[in-house]
Parts: C-alpha cells; sequence; structure tokens
DNA sequence: ATAATGTCTATCGTTTAAGTAGAGAACGGA
DNA sequence: TCCGTTCTCTACTTAAACGATAGACATTAT
C-alpha cells in the first residue's frame, strides 16, 4: 500500500504549481531546490506529468511549468493513478477467471470495497482543498504560537 | 497501493484454514492445490505467518496447519500488516522532519486518512466476516440458476 | 549569437518480489 | 526400530521495479 517516492515527488511539483498558479511559469530547477526533489528525476516525472495533460510547460529563457487546468479542478487521484497505478489493491484488468479459487469471489469484493475507500478520498480532494488545509493548519500554528 | 501476490498468498491460505477450522491439520499439500499457490513458497508463508502467531502446526504424519485461534478472532489486517507492511501510504516510521517542506503536515494528514478507512475495513473484517459473506454469494448464486 | 530553459531517451545500480532448493527434525504406524 | 510422511529452516536465484542520472537536443528571450 505504500506509495512509490515517484508518485509522492509528482504530488509535491505538482503541489508546488498549484501554490504558484498564477504565476507565470515555475522553473523545473524551482521546484526540486522547494521541495526537495533530485533535479533530474523532477525533469522525468514534470515530462510524464505533461504526457498526462496535468501540467503545461514554457520552453526557452524564462520558460518553466505550470498547471493544465485551476488547481480546482485537479484532483490527487489523477496524479496519483498515473504515477502509480490503480487504487484497488488488486490488479484484476486482464484478468484470468479461468480457475475460479474458493473464496475468490469474497476477496475480490472486498478489494473493491477498499479502493472505493481510498477513491473517494483521492478523488475527491483537489489541490485547492491541500492549498486551503495547509492554510488551516498554518493559520492554526500562527496562532498557537502568538498566545 | 497494490497487495504482493504473497499477502494474497497468505491471506487465500488462512482463509483457506479458517474453512476448514475443527477438521484437525491441514496439510500444506492440499492447502497449495486447493488455492493455487506455489507448494514450495506456501512453505515459506506459512512458515512465517507461524512466527507471527497466525497459524500453529503439528509435524510428522498426519500433520499440517491449523489457525491458531477462532475465525472471528482473526482480523485480514493482522495477516495484511504483517505479510505486507503497514497500512499507511507514506511509512513515517523513524522519520526526519529535519527539512520541513512546503506542504508536508497537508500531506502527512491526508494520508493518515488514507490509512484510517482503509484500517477500518482491514481490521474490522475477520475471516469469520469472509466465510459468512462467501456463503451469502454462494446462496444467491444457486438461487438465481435455480430460478 | 548566446545563455537559459524544457525535451526526450537511454542507462545504471540497488532493492524487492517471487519462487526454488535441499538438508534436517519430528511424528505415526508397521 | 525403521520408514515414510510431514513440517522446519536457511540460503539461494532470477527477474522486475525503483530511484536516480546522463547527455544530446530543441526552443525561447534578450
Amino acid at each position: 500500500m505504500a506509495l512509490t517516492q515517484k508518485a509522492q515527488y509528482a504530488l509535491r511539483a505538482v503541489y508546488e504549481l498549484a501554490v504558484k498558479q498564477g504565476r507565470g511559469p515555475i522553473r523545473i530547477a524551482e521546484i526540486a531546490t522547494e521541495q526537495a526533489i533530485p533535479r533530474k528525476f523532477l525533469e522525468v516525472i514534470l515530462y510524464q506529468l505533461k504526457q498526462a495533460g496535468v501540467v503545461t510547460s514554457k520552453r526557452g529563457k524564462a520558460g518553466g511549468y505550470y498547471l493544465a487546468k485551476p488547481a480546482e479542478e485537479l484532483t490527487i487521484g489523477v496524479v496519483l493513478r498515473f504515477m502509480q497505478g490503480p487504487t484497488n489493491p488488486v490488479e484484476n484488468s486482464t484478468r484470468n477467471d479461468d480457475a475460479v479459487l474458493p473464496g475468490h469471489c469474497v476477496f475480490t469484493s472486498l478489494w473493491a470495497e477498499v479502493d472505493r475507500a481510498v477513491s473517494t478520498i483521492y478523488d475527491g480532494t483537489t489541490f485547492r482543498d491541500l492549498i486551503d488545509r495547509q492554510r488551516a493548519l498554518d493559520a492554526k500554528t500562527v496562532r498557537d504560537y502568538s498566545i
């Protein structure tokens, strides 16, 4: 159930772009520094995210990356599934149901249940949501310290 | 989020033992055949499940494995965490929070949320539950066909 | 032109997953 | 007692995935 490092990097990179949305293209180097992601690895990740239609880019001087759509229209789920694979604990595309094992169905429905629970969270959380939550956390922290 | 093959084998093996609980020791070979698990691999898995206290065994002729406790006291979660690792998408034991990244907290709380959702299912489902559900499914199928 | 920036593909080293091998110990029955 | 059956334990092998890097190339602003 562990997320790959790559998927986590991708989420953080997209989060960074979401936070800075509207400020023009953000350079790879900047994202790499801010989020402590290996520069070269991040290049590959952003390149793939571009293929996925999650981000857009501009080349040359003053170039960089930016979100392809508003942060409120982009969910965690979209990024995660693309970078990590399906949320279902047991992949069953092109499934070979030839030999049906005892108790097979009951496990399948269990995986589906888990998938639903996880998907509800991932597909129900946009990067806008994350930003808002982070702001709420920050506000709370500041309040706690200032008292 | 994918389960390892090993974890799935383990669940199916334990399920098999749960179904046949009370019938004395079940041979590795029998479980392997019934659940289509590579024999030698299953040996290793059962051996580990024994270390974990999930199953018990008897050696020699008329030997085999059986559940260490009643099926209603053994959850999916126990087996899964032992064979697969934590349910949290991002392992944070011995975490190095030295460099706190922007948006770090908000992701951490998201992973916790997912972990709760998944754990609720896994820790709330016993092997007895699985057996009961399977019976319900079977009954339904038979009814559908017999009409 | 040139410096800055993204583009694309190939490669590399390590870890993990999946499965196998084989010698050994205990048990039951003849 | 001896023998066949069954679990026990550790080591090994192979292939794939993961994490990361390299480097040549294309595009853009100035």
